[in-house]
DNA sequence: CAGTAGCTTAAACGACTGTTCAATCGTTGT
DNA sequence: ACAACGATTGAACAGTCGTTTAAGCTACTG
């Protein structure tokens, strides 16, 4: 995904060309003649170097997946800087960006190890900030990691929706910008004015699944993130 | 999605088919055989029924936005506690569920209007309850509703990773009253133990996209959060 | 009872798909 | 120069897909 056209190898090209492809359409939705016709050759030759379509995807996966780690085998690592290094550039690195958004959500081996490197990384990121007094110490790490990192990749994998949101076509560098702030002050502040529903649910869900769950139940105001389920 | 078998019109067992396949295993992945075989019809009454694969999605899009937002045609509504609802017995609900969550990432028009009805429901939820002092006022309103918005449905949509980091085959409700308490815990008290990240993204960005910035920039921990690009 | 309208089916069609295969091209090693 | 081998192609194959079509079935209306 670096040098524009030529001086690749074929089988190279032919793997950026999927790369595009699988990204922009989706996998299902891309041909193997449509990612021979990105590469300029024919169908045939496709299959002739990567065996059939899935071994095409595996191919980019593995590519996809090494150059987002940095090549750099010892997962865990600088995921997120990673992560904020495209983000920080989205159009050129938009059809990695694309690609590993549709991997996050396809559902295959691949993409589960991609995602278990991912919360790796904010984990031991977690681990020392907490160390370093930088972050609080969480209620459960292991947890907050894993929404940590969720919450981290979903602008990659709703961007048409955050785009839209932020009033843009596509996602930008300065429309990304705009949201620094508002998310730094929702992780430094909090959202909540005080602990009410906090404590709420710590009472209710702290004994056995009992009954009396007089406070944090139906109270109209219902916030917006995972249930609460009495 | 309510009486199990018969005593339903044909066309909405069908419709009701196409909604479990969909949200299964994906609209491209799903055929349209394989909604006649569940439905236990024929390929063609399915056709006849709704016109195309394409007219079969945009019911099954229509039943299902409707059954989420309650009927109420009052978009802005309690869309959060429609989701908490479903999440809350999330086995009974499954194919509501995954259906949406693939509705979210798909990219039509019916996609962005459900996710802007979720958007406007949010902030209606913290224009609300700003007034009532439950919450702090956020720096940007809009872009604080956009973001709780997405990190209120990326449970839907990444199911598969949550359930797997949570140890789980699938995504059930005990799992999910795990994340209550650390959820709750991230909104009210915030991740940063100081302001040190948001005083210095402040700095960075309130000029006109300037030089000197000397703290937030370039140490060496990088939150796991969306970019900040110095 | 006759007739008509809609529900339903089985079979087929045409367009695409991933993949195969034989043949050609270009390069390299001897 | 020749042989050998990988790269590459164009055409073809078999399968699946969404959709069409004609015919049968059911149920209600006159």
């Amino acid at each position: 995904m670096r040098s524009s056209e030529s001086d690749l190898t074929t089988r190279a090209r032919i793997r950026d060309a999927a790369v595009l492809r699988f990204g922009r359409d989706g996998f299902d939705a891309t041909t193997v003649r449509g990612v021979a016709a990105e590469a300029g050759v024919s169908p045939g030759l496709v299959i002739h170097h990567f065996g059939s379509k899935d071994g095409l995807r595996a191919a980019c996966d593995e590519f996809v997946v090494a150059e987002f780690l940095g090549r750099k085998d010892d997962l865990g690592g600088d995921t997120a800087a990673a992560l904020a290094r495209w983000l920080a550039d989205v159009d050129t690195y938009r059809p990695l960006i694309d690609y590993v958004a549709r991997m996050l959500t396809a559902g295959n081996d691949a993409a589960d190890a991609l995602f278990d490197a991912l919360v790796a990384g904010t984990a031991k990121m977690v681990d020392e900030q907490v160390e370093a007094g930088v972050i609080r110490e969480p209620l459960d790490r292991e947890v907050t990691a894993l929404y940590l990192t969720m919450y981290g990749v979903v602008p990659l994998v709703m961007q048409r929706q955050l785009a839209r949101g932020l009033g843009l076509e596509q996602l930008s560098e300065p429309g990304l910008r705009r949201s620094t702030v508002p998310i730094l002050d929702l992780y430094t502040h909090g959202l909540y004015a005080d602990d009410r529903f906090l404590v709420a649910a710590q009472d209710a869900l702290g004994r056995t699944p009992g009954p009396r769950s007089d406070k944090g139940k139906n109270d109209p105001n219902q916030d917006p993130d995972p249930p609460t389920a009495p």
